[in-house]
Formats: C-alpha cells, structure tokens, sequence
RNA sequence: GGCGGGUUGGCGGAGAGGUUACGCAGCGGAUUGCAAAUCCGUGUAGACCGGUUCGAUUCCGGUACCCGCCUCCA
C-alpha cells in the first residue's frame, strides 16, 4: 500500500500517515459560516481538503473514509442580516430569516463547491443540531475545573491546559505580553475564552444552566467533532488562519473534556490565498466570490486547476494569466480523452499525491502522461485530482455548428488561387473565419475549420 | 512588539547534496501558398554573505526583502 506523508502542524514535520484504523479513516474541516456566498478564499481549502478526501479513498478504499465539514449557522453576521431584512420590510419572525439566510447560503454553497469538483464529505452537520451536545460538554468542562460560568457566560479557563498553544508555537506570556483585546471584566484570566454567551432577546438563543444564550465558536467544531468521528480521529484540517485561535482552543477544549482521546493525529494547514499578488480585500477591489469567476464564464474546473497549480502549504495567487493557462492545458486535454476510458491512475501521480499533497507535481506527471499520449492513464489520474471528470465535461465541448458548407467554400477558392496565385480572395475569407473565432487549418490534405474557444455564431453569420 | 512561513530561469511552479523538473511564453526547425494547429529541438535559475562538504540551489548560521497570524476572515 502506498505511505501517503503529510505534514502535520502538531509536529511542523512530514510524517508517515498512520491511520489509527486502516478500515475507517475519519477527517473533520473547519467548514464556512453560512452568512453569504463564498469569496474565492473560502473555496481553497475545499479544493486541498477535497483532493486528500480523494486520495485516501483511492488508497483506503472509498468506503473507508469519513469526512465531516460543517456549517457554522449560528453567528453575528447570520443575525446582523437577518435583522436588516426584517427592518426592510421582509416578513417572518427573525427566527424564520435567519433560517432562511442560512438555507440558501448553504443551497449556494453547495451549488459553487460542486462547481469545483468538490465532493460533497460524508457528514455536513449544522451547529444548531449539536446544541446539546456543546451544552453537554461544556457541563462537564465546569465540573472538571476547565471552564467556569460567570455572568451568563460560560468560559475556558486556558491556564488549566498546559499544552495550550502547542499548536501555532505561542506561549500563554507571550500572547498576554501582545495582546491587544479587551479583556472583559469577568474574565479570570485574559486568556480565557467563550464557551457560551448570553443572548439578547432579538439574537437566536437556547436554554442553558447558564441562562438563554448561544454557542462560542470553538465549541462548536469539538462537539460535532466529537458527536461524528469520536475521541481520536485522524486528521483535523483547515486553513492557517484558523490554527490561531480556533484551532487550539478546540484542542484545549476537546483534550480537557476527553483526557482518554487523542482529539486529531494530525493537523494540516493549507495556505492563504491572494488576488494579484495582493491579499483579496474588499477595499483593494479584488474581492470576489466563486459565483462572480463562475458568471464570468470561468469554468469551476479551471478554478480548481489554478489551486493545483500550487502546493497547498503556499500562499497561492490567483491571476488571470493562471486561469488562461489552465484553461488551455484542461482544453486540450479533454480533446484528447473525450473518447477514451480511463484505465488506472499513473503511480507518478499517485506518489506526487502521497508525498504530502504535492498537486503540482501530479500535474506535471500528467503532462508527461499527455507527452507520450498515455490518454486511459491521462484520464485515470485526472479524475484522482477531480479534474477532466463528465461531471464538468460540458463547458470544453465545441460548439454544435456546421461549417461545411464553409469548408467547401474555401476549399475551392483555395485550388482556384493554387492555379492563379491570387490568394486575396481565400485569406480575406480566412481573415473572417477567423475573427469568427474559427480555426482554419489547410494542408495537402484539405481544409478543416474548428470552432475554437472565442467562437461567435453572430460574426460567422456576418461573412458574406 | 511576539510567533510562524517564504525568496528558484521572462512568467507560473516542483523535486533532489553531484545527473533534463514540468507548464506557459520566447527562439530555431518540420509542415503550410501564407498562417493556424501539430510535431521536433533549444536558451535562460536558485535574494545576499558566510560555514559544513570532494561537491550546495538543496544542510547550517547571519543579512535584506516579502507575506501571514496575534482582531469569531478559510
């Protein structure tokens, strides 16, 4: 069996993976909060998370392995638009709008990640639906001296985990000495953070021993962690931005409350994404979401073949001149394995994939799979990476359009002007094929026109 | 201020202590009436300064620059 390597941020070194049962793999991602549709930066670790879910299926088998990512719906900015909606007129009890605001954000979620190739993991559990089981373990956090509950909160009390931040390589001095946050009054110690919060009566809430209130965020990700794949788990993942803090305090959190479990064996971190060289903000004006590239007419393969391009552990820049690029090879590719079944994947993509993730790699053995016209292998390993699948098929088809009669046209100028020499005639008429955004291609052999890429119907229709 | 990551050829981007990465673009050639497409070939590198070594782009140290996190942004 092939050893897949990982870099584990626990150890910030390139293990073996062990998994702890090779006959049921269990991995949990940090999924999106669902207040509005997915910028580009969201859809990256899909795309990384997605490719591992692919590669240890293909390994372990695909029944082997469980992928939990859940929806974060319970959240300020979900009840910040909710409340706008209700004070524009829009009907419904602010429950209800909330409901409602969650149900299509995560409809559009599903609809632009299934765009990229990302399949949909195992488990997407909501955190609504794990009320009480945060509830359930933050009772037992207090009862173990974790946690205390002061003025209708609920909070962490990071100085009773000693190994707290272990994981992003902090020490507790150390964040004090740069802190910047205000420390709310009831705080024991600054550090310490929320479990639970109270709710005012316009924010959604639930009855607690502490009074209505609503979940913390760490505390969600535990739970549902915990509820779905158990103690000890395989591999935790998500992206950098969430090792600090979110993720060590789910670690604290998770080892208090289960001191028997390993909570993840492995933790892996992909890599920020930046627009241009730029990181995307809305101010800079290159913010934009996966639908926006996707309208544009940018195929979500492509999408995913620019993430590939780069090592998940990299920042990654998204640039049109990338999109072009993998638009090209991904065209040319399709052409070629339209017709073909796919066999098995290439071991030198398998390998790349093993040796921690390495997508740019497996392209490259792709390419040499392209170079010696190994289509069945070509196909194969592609579909490993969730590229050149029918799934995604229809955007690289050529249009559906006779050009015979075309063909013929010009087929005879051209042999009149082989006798005559005069060839204005034939290139004027190629001139306009090929502003046409149709490929003219002339040999001994004939004359083939191809509808190409920038195909316009309107212009063809144009040429007299 | 604290912590972490990075700096590879025109551009993108990997691996490996000594042998061609790969892709795009460029250049040369085949082909073509000319092109396009295709095929063949080809140049260009490892931020800077030291150290280890027979040998370093690859290991170690320092310098410069860039980036991220430290704020419920993936």
């Amino acid at each position: 069996m092939v050893t897949i390597r990982l870099t584990n941020s626990k150890t910030r070194r390139k293990e073996d993976f062990q998994p702890i049962d090779p006959s049921h793999l269990r991995m949990y991602v940090c999924g999106p909060t669902v207040y509005d549709r997915a910028h580009l930066g969201n859809a990256r670790p899909v795309v990384v998370f997605d490719t591992l879910y692919r590669l240890l299926r293909h390994v372990y088998g695909p029944d082997r392995v469980t992928y939990v990512r859940n929806f974060t719906d319970v959240d300020d900015k979900i009840n910040a638009e909710a409340l706008r909606r209700q004070q524009a007129g829009a009907p419904g009890t602010l429950e209800e709008l909330i409901r409602q605001r969650t149900e299509e954000t995560i409809a559009w979620y599903h609809a632009d990640m299934d765009a990229l190739g990302a399949l949909r993991p195992t488990h997407e559990p909501r955190a609504t639906e794990y009320i009480g089981q945060m509830i359930g373990m933050i009772e037992g956090l207090i009862a173990s001296g974790h946690a205390y509950a002061r003025e209708g909160h609920a909070l962490f009390r990071v100085r009773s985990y000693q190994d707290y931040g272990k994981l992003s390589g902090r020490s507790v001095d150390d964040m004090i000495a740069g802190a910047r946050v205000e420390v709310a009054p009831f705080k024991e110690d600054p550090m310490d953070f929320v479990l639970w919060k109270p709710s005012s009566g316009q924010e959604p809430g639930w009855d607690s021993p502490w009074g209505r209130g609503r979940p913390g965020w760490h505390i969600e990700c535990s739970a549902m962690s915990h509820e779905l794949l158990g103690e000890s788990f395989d591999i935790h993942g998500g992206g950098l931005d969430l090792q600090f803090p979110h993720h060590e305090n789910e670690i604290a959190q998770s080892a208090c409350a289960h001191p028997h479990g390993d909570f993840a064996r492995y933790w892996l971190h992909n890599e920020m994404l930046q627009v241009e060289g730029k990181k995307m903000s809305k101010s800079l004006g290159n913010f934009f979401t996966v639908r926006d590239l996707l309208d544009q007419g940018i195929p979500g393969e492509v999408i995913r073949f620019v993430f590939l391009m780069t090592h998940y552990r990299s920042p990654m820049d998204w640039t049109a001149e990338k999109a072009r690029q993998a638009e090209a090879t991904l065209r040319k590719w399709r052409a070629a394995t339209a017709s073909v079944t796919a066999s098995v994947p290439l071991p030198g993509v398998v390998e790349a994939l093993a040796d921690d993730l390495n997508t740019a790699g497996a392209l490259a053995a792709l390419h040499a799979a392209a170079g010696e016209a190994d289509w069945s292998g070509l196909k194969a390993s592609a579909a490993l990476l969730g590229l050149l699948g029918d799934d995604m098929g229809d955007w690289a088809l050529a249009p559906q359009v006779d050009l015979s009669a075309l063909t013929e046209r010009l087929a005879a100028l051209r042999s009149a002007a082989m006798a005559t020499k005069d060839f204005s005639a034939v290139d004027a008429l190629k001139s306009a094929l090929i502003a046409a955004g149709v490929e003219v291609r002339m040999s001994k052999a004939g004359v083939e026109l191809v509808p190409g890429p920038d195909f316009d119907p309107a212009k063809l229709e144009a040429i007299p």
